[in-house]
DNA sequence: ACCTGAACACCGTTCAAGT
DNA sequence: ACCTGAACACCGTTCAAGT
């Protein structure tokens, strides 16, 4: 057992973080307890509460984590793009294969609610935003054809119909239907819906 | 204390199932414990193993309840349509309402993840292919335009967009950015998928 | 035959007690 | 000062024992 000033607050704090990320890619929201992340780093669980305020706090500051990872792959992916159809196609493509590929840290972003009603920090919310205006920066060149309201309600229109498919590909109900891969709905969503806003009249 | 035939299985059985959807209804599934189901009714914890394999299943039940009251919701409302575009509208707008009317038996369908990997019940299934076929039908007027492979695609992209909306309301994202409600959401995603589906080219 | 409820192996969280 | 680990109030699930 881990004893006296071994670790400082904060490396403490690190350890438990990062061996709450391989608990949770390795087996889901479900296989995380605080005896089995205190065990993990050679600590008891009461040592977790002097440094997280709960496991709630704790799952948020991982979900930052993974919020702040999936950010920087997608803003490099952005960056290379031209057409605004591009740029959205690649974002879409790049938050579907970070979900694929870390299926249980994805899933903890949005299985975690935290406590009922209460809004989340505003440290964290500012990570959520900065995903959306990765989109919203990506349809820029529209915005001559398009109102900053018009651009916004695009964005999320967008980002919420991606998110959405990543939901359904997770869930397995896109399996064995060989046509209906994720990647195949979010060309289908962009193009067509960015089809029709470039179309519309008024 | 209920004992012996006070209630036949078929009885039991029923009455958990709306006393859980009580539960759930006002506390969400965290707020379900197979002690207080058992309370709720009169019983103790052990009986609702008599009836149900394990808490996993009833919650697969209840949430085919859902999922039978959604479809027979959306099923009027698509009846009462002309042209897809109004249709899928309509079913979009539908989803959207009794997600909002009922945030936690609605949660309880995608927040409950049954056995890891294993796959859904068929009879579950069907109820969640059912729903999709009525986007599906719903589109169905543009079928001489489209091939039934892309038929399908729209209809799984349009859908999995909706449910992506739902989920970003739910979150409260949305909420004090006064333009972007999900019904604002759902309309620019349905027409502008929509009018580029129909102005494509090949 | 039907149902109970103690038992087991787990939880999150707290805080008096030890080093 | 730092950390422990027993304690409390909960879980899901099982199954010998009672009626």
């Amino acid at each position: 057992m881990a004893r006296r000033s071994d670790h400082s607050r904060e490396e403490i704090h690190a350890m438990a973080l990062a061996a709450a990320e391989r608990l949770v890619a390795e087996h889901g929201l479900a296989g995380l307890s605080a005896r089995k992340l205190a065990a993990a780093i050679g600590y008891t669980q009461g040592t977790l509460y002097l440094v997280f305020r709960n496991l709630d706090d704790l799952i948020l500051q991982l979900n930052g984590r993974t919020l702040d990872r999936m950010h920087r792959i997608l803003a490099e992916r952005a960056a290379e793009c031209s057409s605004p159809e591009q740029c959205v196609l690649a974002l879409g493509q790049s938050y579907i294969r970070f979900a694929e590929s870390n299926p249980h840290l994805w899933g903890a972003l949005y299985e975690h609610h935290p406590s009922p009603g209460e809004p989340l920090p505003d440290w964290y919310q500012v990570k959520v935003d900065r995903m959306f205006q990765l989109v919203v920066q990506a349809l820029g060149p529209l915005a001559a054809d398009l109102s900053p309201g018009e651009l916004d309600l695009a964005a999320h229109a967008l980002w919420s119909g991606v998110h959405g498919i990543c939901i359904l590909a997770q869930s397995g109900t896109l399996e064995s239907q060989g046509e209906l891969t994720a990647a195949a709905l979010n060309e289908s969503l962009i193009r067509n819906y960015l089809s029709g806003l470039r179309g519309r009249g008024a």
